[in-house]
DNA sequence: GCCGTTTTCGGCCCGACTGTTTTCAGTCG
């Protein structure tokens, strides 16, 4: 018997689904994907339906019929599926990384293969450069750089990822640690403990009695793929999701300089040591000495910096882009607070892509303390996702009424993320969108319109009165898309104009607005919102770090206008 | 492969864009 999670199996039903659209099959494609967005939705685990009500069970599930359920009990049972083991034969591609290539699907993946003998990105690569692509039927010049260009970007992006998909893994790696026996201290360092928004590597510093125990502790986490290199006091191990994570252990004397130096980054650490230098004094990772050897700081953060005569500095400033400046003078700002949010402006639910329902994602709200969420599913035009009309938004908006009433502690405010459509124009009909608490806009559609045109088309909806909200403002998805081309200096003007809030989307994959986007708008007294865009209750989690990115952009509570209580929130939109 | 029935097989979210074609196939959202 193998233990599986629910997105286990989804992730499955997924990978089998690529398959069968590779090997051209219609429509089991749009089966195994409905299936598997169906479990993943699914609160009930399919190992304990399978476990109680064996296969008849699992065909209860929505999406599920016999053909989908064998294969789900096959999974459980033996570890596989046949058909995926048969699939990946006739096909002996690397299917899932050929497809991070942008405009690479499954159809073009075939012909690679058949006609190229491409098995993955690095043949792929090396094809296209050889000038093989372009002659191949269908394709031409511009098919070939395209590709080129995917590589470069997919390249560009390599062996960092997302701080939302490893400071879960990192913080869990940390607590595990704090109980191993001798153990004093566990931090995390590195660009995780600044909060970047994308890291190479997890770093840890410890403090401990026993370092055997401690390290082999490490080295034995069910996260560890591989060991790289084990010495008394430094280990670095390889994680399963393809991520270095190394750890020191550090004497308690010197635990504060070490905590600052590998915190880094290295430009503020540079600037720390010339201010030590010019102060007649040495900084290293092991303290702040005088000349002649004396200790002056080292066992914390806070003597480190007092001994360079600052303040303490948070470490999503440390980037040396004027923090050192600002602690010496005393005007460094009040950064906004995890746990200070009132709220979140930007959910969808299961009228559109989301996958829980207004109930359940106002009482997960509630559950984190929130006191309103908006929900704002998608219009019209997109049509991929069922996007709502004006009678569907009167009708959820009869539905939101329904749920306020039945459940206290929470307000859930009518809102849409409406599509902003290539003439700058909205896809929602201004009277639809008066009956609204929260509008937000967003481009979806004509992604490559050139740079000032782009720019027109989102101030043109900033100046509709009706828009309280841009979302995402650049588009990007970190690590596959790049931000579309636009003008941020000017859409920050026409906010600032017309009283737009721009949109601090903490969606790990997102985190838009970027940090030096973020402290422009905040230079200029724009109002921002932190939003999850949670697709899922458990995705309102997602707010942490939207926080910590309004803190890497120096934003106050002040500049965020959901930490404002939902009385005041709502005069501010008015 | 699943669903919903006009219960035993037909229909399956859609629209725009792009690059290749000269009427369309593939990708993306």
């Amino acid at each position: 018997m193998e233990q599986v999670t629910n997105e286990e199996v989804a992730v499955l039903l997924y990978e089998i689904a690529f398959y069968l659209e590779l090997s051209g099959d219609t429509f089991r494609p749009r089966s195994f994907e409905r299936a598997a967005r169906s479990i993943e939705t699914l609160s009930e685990s399919v190992m304990e339906i399978h476990r109680s009500q064996h296969i008849e069970g699992l065909m209860k599930i929505p999406f599920v019929g016999e053909g989908i359920a064998k294969k789900i009990d096959e999974k459980i049972r033996i570890g596989r599926v046949t058909q995926l083991e048969e699939l990946k034969v006739r096909f002996p591609v690397r299917l899932s990384e050929l497809l991070t290539v942008e405009s690479v699907g499954p159809k073009t993946v075939r012909v690679l293969y058949e006609q190229l003998d491409i098995k993955n990105v690095e043949d792929l690569e090396k094809r296209a450069r050889e000038g093989k692509i372009r002659s191949l039927p269908g394709f031409g010049n511009k098919s070939e750089e395209k590709i080129l260009k995917g590589i470069e970007f997919l390249k560009a992006c390599k062996g960092r990822q997302p701080l939302g998909t490893v400071l879960g893994l990192a913080q869990h790696i940390r607590d595990q640690l704090r109980f191993i026996e001798g153990v004093k201290s566990v931090v995390i360092t590195g660009s995780l403990a600044r909060g970047k928004e994308t890291v190479e590597d997890l770093d840890l510093l410890a403090i401990t009695s026993l370092p055997d125990v401690l390290v082999k502790a490490f080295i034995s986490t069910s996260e560890a793929i591989h060991v790289y290199q084990k010495q008394n006091t430094r280990v670095s191990i390889r994680l399963k999701i393809e991520l270095n994570a190394n750890l020191r252990i550090i004497p308690e004397e010197s635990f504060g300089a070490a905590q600052q130096y590998f915190t880094g980054s290295k430009e503020h650490n540079l600037a720390l040591q010339r201010l030590a230098q010019d102060k007649g004094l040495k900084l290293n990772e092991y303290g702040v000495f005088s000349k002649d050897g004396q200790t002056i700081a080292g066992t914390n953060e806070e003597g480190i910096y007092t001994a360079l005569g600052l303040p303490w500095i948070p470490p999503e400033l440390r980037e040396n882009l004027g923090e050192i400046e600002a602690a010496r003078e005393e005007r460094l700002p009040d950064l906004i607070k995890h746990g200070s949010l009132r709220g979140d402006l930007q959910t969808q639910t299961n009228w559109t892509d989301g996958k829980n329902s207004i109930e359940e994602m106002g009482k997960a709200a509630r559950e984190l303390g929130l006191q309103y969420i908006a929900i704002t599913d998608h219009t019209r035009s997109l049509a991929m996702v069922g996007g709502l009309d004006e009678s569907k938004i009167q009708e959820q908006g009869r539905e939101i009424e329904r749920v306020n009433r039945k459940l206290d502690g929470i307000q859930i405010l009518k809102g849409a993320e409406v599509n902003i459509l290539k003439d700058g124009s909205l896809d929602l009909s201004d009277d639809a969108l008066a009956d609204l608490d929260v509008v937000g806009a967003a481009v979806h559609t004509n992604f490559n319109m050139p740079q000032d045109e782009m720019t027109r088309r989102m101030i043109q909806a900033i100046r509709n009165p009706h828009v309280d909200i841009i979302f995402h403002p650049t588009g990007r998805i970190i690590n596959r898309r790049p931000p579309y081309a636009v003008n941020m200096k000017k859409i920050i003007e026409a906010a600032k104009d017309n009283g737009t809030i721009l949109e601090i989307d903490a969606y790990p994959e997102r985190l838009d607005l970027k940090d030096e986007h973020i402290r422009m708008a905040v230079d200029e007294g724009v109002k921002l919102c932190i939003d999850s865009d949670a697709h899922s209750m458990a995705q309102i989690n997602y707010l942490s770090y939207g926080i910590t990115q309004a803190r890497r952009g120096w934003a106050s509570r002040n500049d965020i206008v959901n930490t404002m209580s939902l009385d005041e929130l709502l005069k501010h939109l008015s």
